[in-house]
DNA sequence: GACATTTGAATGTTTTTGAATGTATTGTGT
DNA sequence: ACACAATACATTCAAAAACATTCAAATGTC
């Protein structure tokens, strides 16, 4: 087997991916090298955020300690996210001015609007969401203002708020990094919470809270909102099994977004 | 085993491709060639951007989710507005927050500026410094907010303005598109003037405009500000030249950034 | 032939790796 | 509950591998 510290680590991965665990002895087999060896490509990984580290072995992560890498979240779970960005559509009309936070999941809902071709005003701190819109002839963009974040590709902070003050929208797609009901939507940096919070105060109309499966039941470190607050729940089927075994409020409402049968 | 540079990087790529990762002696022995060649081939695809390079070989690029248009262009380089980027940084002190307005010129700063590894405040409304930026640990990036120009990928705008009267900057660096003794500096493009304006006005130290010499002389539709305004102008040996043939006040001091030599 | 480009050898440096040691954590039996 | 073994871990250290850099030879180009 491949022996390089990249390899290994990309193989680890997918067989977290597949299995939701890995342990220490079986990966060196696999891989042919030292135990030692093994620790430390997890230990790496669970510093960039991307596994959890438990006793003999690794797991998908279920908190998060840390912000994962950005690159990486990215090409997680691409096919749930591209999902529910349509799964969105249907909650949209024409004419509406959507706050719509930044993360990953929330840029594919901005992909699938774009390509709706709806006419629409957009307020987001997600930085990337200039380069989505780019050719639109439909969406007109409104970018927050504030501190730039490289680790999100966002802007956040007091000076974002100050642009939210400015401008009321009749709804806002939320993505969120833990859904739970104890905590409610959580993220791992304050500044994008009080953002998002920032953005749900000056909402008139519904709230969207967008979410695959792998945030279901996951506690970041900085609470948003709680649950009260959310007005729809969109996520893909295993998620809406999850939500389904939670206490939650009969005011939630749950959409999931069809999983297409893909070729 | 084929063995021109081209050819050998075009199988890397698609053994990158197959593969995932690959690692320098497998190349090493598959193309016979020594490690060291390989290792340049891989930096040379690296510093393409084609591929991520690791310790031992290199992996797949993990793609942004969006791609900024002006990092597919990644070959041509316009050296005056660099040549005029370098020259600006004499004039840039440690520890400054600088306002730079919108434009390729003024890009060309910012870039000047991340690689001189200067720790810096930019507060800036071009949304493509956000990429610039990314990776530094220097640069402190403020963006404003607003309505997003596709076609200059800017903000701008009272939205932006907002922004910008919050924050008092000790120097502002301000790309124009004319600039002329009767009519000042003029831009094409109404918001982008007001944004600038305002930059300019919540400027406490000098005003330094940059501009090469296809601007100077040059009158554009909207007035930014006056000539009075602006304490620098930095400029290429061209521009210098035509500037020496108008009149303007012996308070506006010129800088000639020097053509070097390219190696 | 003069020139630039490409290549590989030689050097010293950094990163990675695994063995060795002792310390935590987990599991099992009483 | 407790002791005890087994396993996993942290830390240190030395060897190995990969690396950066410089330089000269080989190659291709005009």
């Amino acid at each position: 087997m491949a022996s390089i510290p990249a390899s290994r680590q990309q193989y680890i991965l997918s067989r977290i991916q597949e299995e939701g665990t890995v342990n220490v002895n079986q990966l060196s087999e696999a891989l042919e090298v030292s135990e030692l060896t093994i620790r430390r490509d997890l230990d790496q990984l669970a510093k960039r955020g991307l596994v959890e580290r438990t006793h003999g072995g690794a797991s998908l992560r279920r908190n998060l300690p840390v912000e994962p890498d950005y690159l990486q979240k990215a090409s997680e779970y691409p096919l749930e996210k591209n999902v529910i960005g349509e799964g969105v559509l249907d909650l949209v009309d024409e004419g509406d001015t959507l706050y719509i936070n930044s993360g990953t999941t929330t840029l594919e809902v901005i992909r699938a609007l774009v390509d709706s071709k709806k006419r629409l005003t957009i307020v987001t701190n997600n930085i990337d969401a200039a380069y989505v819109c780019k050719e639109s002839e439909s969406i007109r963009l409104v970018l927050a203002g504030g501190v730039y974040r490289a680790r999100s590709h966002s802007v956040s902070g007091s000076l974002s708020s100050l642009v939210v003050e400015q401008i009321w929208a009749n709804k806002a797609i939320i993505g969120v990094d833990g859904f739970s009901v104890q905590a409610g939507l959580t993220t791992p940096v304050l500044e994008e919470a009080e953002t998002t919070r920032a953005m749900i105060k000056h909402t008139a109309g519904k709230v969207i809270v967008v979410a695959a499966a792998n945030k279901i039941g996951v506690v970041s470190n900085y609470k948003t909102v709680s649950l009260e607050d959310v007005d729809v729940l969109v996520t893909d089927e295993k998620g809406a099994e999850l939500v389904n075994q939670m206490e939650i409020s009969d005011d939630l409402s749950i959409v999931v977004a069809p999983m297409r049968r893909s070729e």
